[in-house]
DNA sequence: TAGGCCATCTGGTCCT
DNA sequence: AGGACCAGATGGCCTA
């Protein structure tokens, strides 16, 4: 395994162990940091089965894509399950807001005083929800619904196309990560194979760990 | 066979 | 001090 590396050195004074000692806490530590992916799984699992057509199909298929416009019949990769729940959120977002504004729209129509939303927005009848848990969402339908309901406006780049890219003032405060179209048209691709398109860069995180 | 995805190990740092 | 969190490295499995 990894040994130090060049230059590293533990800054803890550490206690004398024995042989036994460090390899019992080795398996310790170990352990831990196995229950906590496998926590991580059970949490990213309990995602995909949200992303219901993706969810449950045994890796048995033989012509399966890692695209989103792939078929069903594979389970959803950690990073794709996150961002089509990414999507998704931002899908809901924009669905809140349409139905806000068409609600407005209603009641001046009819003369009435606008107040809080209705519960009946808040107690089923969503677009795209057949019943708890079930979404009648595609991967595909997915990822276009977000892009068009995010890019209504924006212009025919191909960053359009991009359920992460041109964000509409709602989604740009979720967005964490930035995309540009840098390099020749046609460029390199998202590196996550997701979204297929043209390179994302990732926001220089804060050091959080000056080295 | 190359590349993608994943689990695991490991050392460092932060937090309680 | 011990646990949680993070990121790098490594090796295995699977698919195109």
């Amino acid at each position: 395994m990894l040994g130090l590396q060049t230059g590293q050195r533990s800054t803890k004074p550490q206690r004398e162990l024995s042989p036994e000692e460090q390899q019992e806490l080795r398996r310790k530590i170990n352990s831990r940091e196995r229950k906590r992916m496998q926590d991580l799984n059970i949490a990213m699992d309990a995602l995909r089965e949200v992303m219901v057509p993706y969810a449950s199909s045994p890796s048995s298929a033989s012509s399966q894509s890692h695209q989103p416009g792939a078929p069903p019949g594979r389970r959803l990769s950690k990073i794709s399950t996150l961002v089509l729940a990414r999507n998704y959120i931002l899908l809901l977002g924009s669905s809140l807001q349409e139905m806000r504004r068409l609600l407005g729209e209603v009641s001046v129509g009819m003369g009435v005083n606008t107040g809080p939303v209705p519960r009946l927005l808040l107690a089923g009848g969503w677009p795209l929800i057949s019943g708890p848990g079930q979404l009648l969402l595609t991967q595909e339908s997915l990822l276009s619904s977000a892009s068009s309901s995010s890019s209504s406006s924006s212009s025919s780049s191909a960053a359009a196309k991009c359920p992460l890219l041109s964000p509409g003032p709602m989604e740009a405060s979720l967005a964490p990560v930035q995309w540009s179209s840098a390099g020749a048209s046609g460029g390199p691709l998202c590196p996550c194979g997701v979204c297929r398109l043209p390179r994302f860069n990732h926001p220089a995180p804060a050091p959080r760990f000056p080295k």
